[in-house]
DNA sequence: ATGCCGGGTCCTACCCGA
């Protein structure tokens, strides 16, 4: 099974980018972030041709999760349970498949909005740890993917790529990062490339991709019979050398 | 070493991202 994450920034503008790596990669599930679009204005992607299905939680302007799937999935949550009803951010899809609980999250950047918006991101992420612990607790087999926002150990910048207060790498941050793991998720990547740089994202300004100048900050994590298949699981470099890409690269996991 | 790039929208100057 394969399974795939891309911050794409924003679907309208990488339709062909998506379509074209679908054809090449056959995915069975692919999780999208920032698609910045609402459900009705998210682009055919020529996916019934392809035979992919899309649920989508959009919101305007900003934000927007999606998932594509070659079977039709079910969507167990479009927001992270726990927040605050009011919340409007679309970060969160949560889909049920083959027995499996997955979920794909665009997770808050946190380096803006000040004091206010770094709370915000750790109060996501103890909810996402909430809700992770409480799948894990009822032994439903797990994957968490998607756009994490944080750099989780040293190796995972490239050298003065980010300052040391920024909210991708304060240690804040990290420790909540690392509580996850705590509760026995394995972070795919990592696990099968246990050192050196797999960016996964690289910034449009100073030629940061043709500096090798990344971050680490899309991620799989894995419940433990499902890390147990892990095969492979490895951003996709190239990606971002094409013309007008993302920022972000895709990232796939296969399990046996 | 940040908003230089590249999305978005009240359509065009400004907000946001990492």
């Amino acid at each position: 099974m394969k399974i795939a994450t891309w911050n794409v920034n924003s679907i309208r503008q990488r339709e062909q980018h998506v379509l074209s790596w679908l054809e090449r990669n056959q995915p069975d599930i692919l999780f999208l972030q920032e698609i910045k679009c609402t459900a009705d204005q998210f682009p055919e992607l020529g996916l019934r041709g392809l035979g992919y299905h899309a649920e989508i939680v959009g919101q305007k302007s900003y934000n927007g999760v999606a998932v594509l799937s070659r079977q039709p999935v079910g969507i167990t949550h479009r927001a992270l349970p726990g927040l605050p009803v009011d919340d409007a951010q679309a970060r969160y899809i949560e889909v049920e498949a083959d027995g499996m609980a997955l979920a794909g999250i665009y997770l808050p950047n946190g380096n803006s909005g000040g004091a206010a918006g770094y709370a915000y991101k750790l109060a996501w992420m103890d909810k996402l740890a909430e809700r992770a612990a409480e799948l894990l607790a009822a032994d439903i087999p797990l994957v968490i993917t998607g756009d994490f926002n944080v750099c989780p150990e040293a190796q995972d910048l490239a050298p003065g790529a980010l300052g040391p207060d920024d909210a991708l790498v304060r240690p804040e941050t990290r420790a909540r990062y690392r509580r996850l793991l705590w509760l026995g998720l394995t972070d795919a990547v990592r696990s099968l490339h246990p050192t050196g740089p797999v960016w996964t994202f690289y910034d449009y300004q100073a030629a940061a991709f043709e500096r090798d100048s990344g971050l680490r900050i899309d991620h799989a994590l894995l419940s433990p019979t499902l890390a147990e298949r892990l095969v492979s699981a490895a951003p996709d470099r190239e990606e971002r050398a094409k013309a007008l890409p993302s920022d972000h690269v895709p990232v796939l996991v296969e399990i046996s």
